[in-house]
DNA sequence: CACGACATATTACGAGCGTAATCTAAGTTA
DNA sequence: TAACTTAGATTACGCTCGTAATATGTCGTG
């Protein structure tokens, strides 16, 4: 697992994103990946590759006169970090405040709304032991 | 109201966090909230009561040889921004997904359940129209 | 084998951040 | 009133980030 605690900066997340959608990858799909939606320029796209790789959040193994990149970061974990860390720095950790936060300035469409509640559904009945 | 987009840093919000329990205050009021707990310099809160300063971000009014310093954004308004945040960067905008993942990753009371139910139950009056 | 093309690695550079130390102005006290 | 204390203002400094430009290494080609 990559180590416990790897930070990934905004810029670098959307490399990953890509390398979540797709992976092993060349640093040239990686560029035509980024390039046009974000106006990235390719060496850019490239310091980031390279700032990723020495913080161990993605691997690259040899192909030919390149590399193919691959997350060794998973998203579940990047996504739990990352919300973790709202919770604690700006709902000091209590979900329930948050939970309604977004609850009452998202809007959440009816499919939203029926899945959150089969959400609940499904953990009250896990919360009851039979 | 504070200018359309203020950013706080992290170090920064814990100095606005003491301002929004109670306002407003002297620099040694906050200072004195910070550095036992966070193990803060007194120079270091003074420089952020500054930066917040000139971000806008408090207000500072004369009492004698000092300043009172009070908040001018709303912690409301900052959890929204910092949520909207998280949901853009991270789960790509989309609420569902969000708070499937703090449903399944963040332990739930019964009484955080309960209040869930209770926001979905009004949210789902309040989008029929009779 | 020398040369060019292209991929990666190294270096750059200003802004913001965390964390203070130093400087300055203004009351406070002897 | 001269010296002292103290609050705020200015300056510091190394690190990360966003955003590249330059340098180096290596493979294919003539």
């Amino acid at each position: 697992m990559p180590s416990p605690s790897i930070a990934i900066s905004d810029a670098e997340s959307r490399v990953m994103e890509v390398l979540w959608e797709a992976s092993p990858l060349a640093s040239e799909d990686i560029v035509t990946a980024l390039s046009k939606p974000i106006g990235w320029h390719e060496k850019t796209v490239k310091t980031l590759l390279n700032r990723l790789l020495v913080k161990g959040a993605i691997s690259a193994e040899k192909d030919g006169r390149r590399y193919l990149y691959s997350p060794l970061l998973r998203r579940e974990e990047w996504q739990r970090r990352e919300s973790r860390s709202l919770l604690d720095r700006v709902f000091g950790g209590k979900v329930a405040p948050l939970l309604a936060h977004f609850s009452q300035h998202e809007k959440l469409t009816a499919k939203d709304v029926a899945e959150l509640r089969k959400l609940i559904d499904s953990i009250e009945k896990k919360g009851r032991r039979p």
